[in-house]
DNA sequence: ACAAAAGTGTTCGATCTACACCCATGC
DNA sequence: GCATGGGTGTAGATCGAACACTTTTGT
């Protein structure tokens, strides 16, 4: 049971990571975590291990990534670990152990056993599904403008993206509701930007078929 | 370690279930599976138990689902299962054990746990990666007309597919590669059908952005 | 007035569906 | 010839990227 958290801090996403006080790999830094208990699910576990390094009210959203289970991901005795992704608003900074931390992803210390590259995947799972889903409200806080939008997007993607398209296909799907409310402009003046919220707090594919769409006259099997 | 294990039979997908001999659920249908061995990765487990039921050489693709962990969802001890998709051409029919049988997913029998659930999920993967990915290759014979693969797409989706599209869908991917040759027509006529390959036996996101593209002059991060 | 920030209008290209039409074969 | 199955041409719709332009604020 293992958890990749990611949060966007500035112009990059941050994995929440923690630093182990003995060995194996004792000095060096690991996703947080926990052996499965015998009446919960693999979820719940999931959250009962994370409930120790985070408020779990602030984790935005929870899916499972995959299992891990190379024998010699470790040394022994052999583990196996389902991974989970886990995503915390930009806004929300929950209070955190002191061995835990934020470690930016494009610069991750020395970590323990496989958990670079289990952050790895995690990393890629948000990146995929913010173009088809709507997974970015686990991202922002609960109320923003398109511009801060475009800020976690652009952090989370790594690459540019343009507040004008990201505001219009967001919109077509249905995805942001303008809250009618602006916020106030900077110091240096500009247009009030108008403020928008998700229309849904839990996880929608918003995009489903790439191609190969049902004819128009449809009906599922 | 669980495997649902698909193939297109006739007009609808039909997933590989044997027959369980004792308690619990006896009588019942079960996916392909088992325990975990000490020394292999979940993956080679699942190929290791497939190899019981199925011929693996004929197994085109084999994918991890989803882990499925409610302690209750068989009787005790808990089990969690990790479970797989496999795929099975449609011009295979290896030989399988008299207790092992194809089923047809719109008419599954009674199922051992939450096996019936598992198939669903595995059925959900399949639709979806045969939008985005090249996925059929793993449906299909080596080689085969267009029409043809439009059954085996229109199976697997449970809706009419156009073979039309299809074909300069999947071309202009570069999924397809025309062998240049073509099929005899059947006893009542008709002009002979091309033949196609798929280009790759491997999976490959052929589709990668339903939207926020990065922009033209690109460079991943 | 001017700079800064936000938002809108519009064009262009890519992509997919739908449907009409043309081609090759067997009887 | 004509029915049957296969393949191509093309128009229409949708969608998203790009970019110019307008709107609203602070100094």
């Amino acid at each position: 049971m293992l958890a990749v958290v990611l949060r966007i801090t500035g112009t990059v996403p941050s994995v929440l990571l923690w630093r182990r006080a003995r060995e194996p790999h004792e000095g060096r830094w690991a996703l947080p975590g926990g052996r499965l208990g015998a009446t919960e699910d693999v979820e719940a576990s999931v959250r009962r291990h994370l409930a120790e390094k985070v408020d779990l009210a602030e984790v935005a959203h929870v899916e499972q990534l995959s299992v891990f289970s190379d024998p010699h991901r470790g040394p022994a005795p052999r583990r196996v670990a389902t991974a989970f992704l886990g995503l915390v608003p930009s806004d929300a900074d929950p209070a955190i152990p002191d061995d835990t931390a934020w470690h930016r992803v494009d610069a991750l210390p020395p970590t323990a056993f496989d958990h670079g590259e289990i952050t790895r995947v995690g990393l890629d799972r948000l990146r995929a599904k913010l173009s088809y889903t709507n997974i970015g409200f686990a991202l922002a806080p609960d109320v923003f403008s398109i511009s801060e939008l475009r800020r976690l997007y652009a952090a989370a993607l790594g690459h540019h993206v343009s507040a004008t398209n990201l505001q219009r296909v967001l919109t077509r799907r249905g995805v942001l509701v303008p809250t009618g409310t602006t916020a106030a402009p900077g110091p240096a003046g500009g247009r009030p930007a108008a403020l928008f919220r998700f229309s849904e707090h839990t996880l929608r594919v918003t995009d489903p078929f790439a191609a190969l769409r049902p004819p128009s006259g449809a009906g599922a099997v």
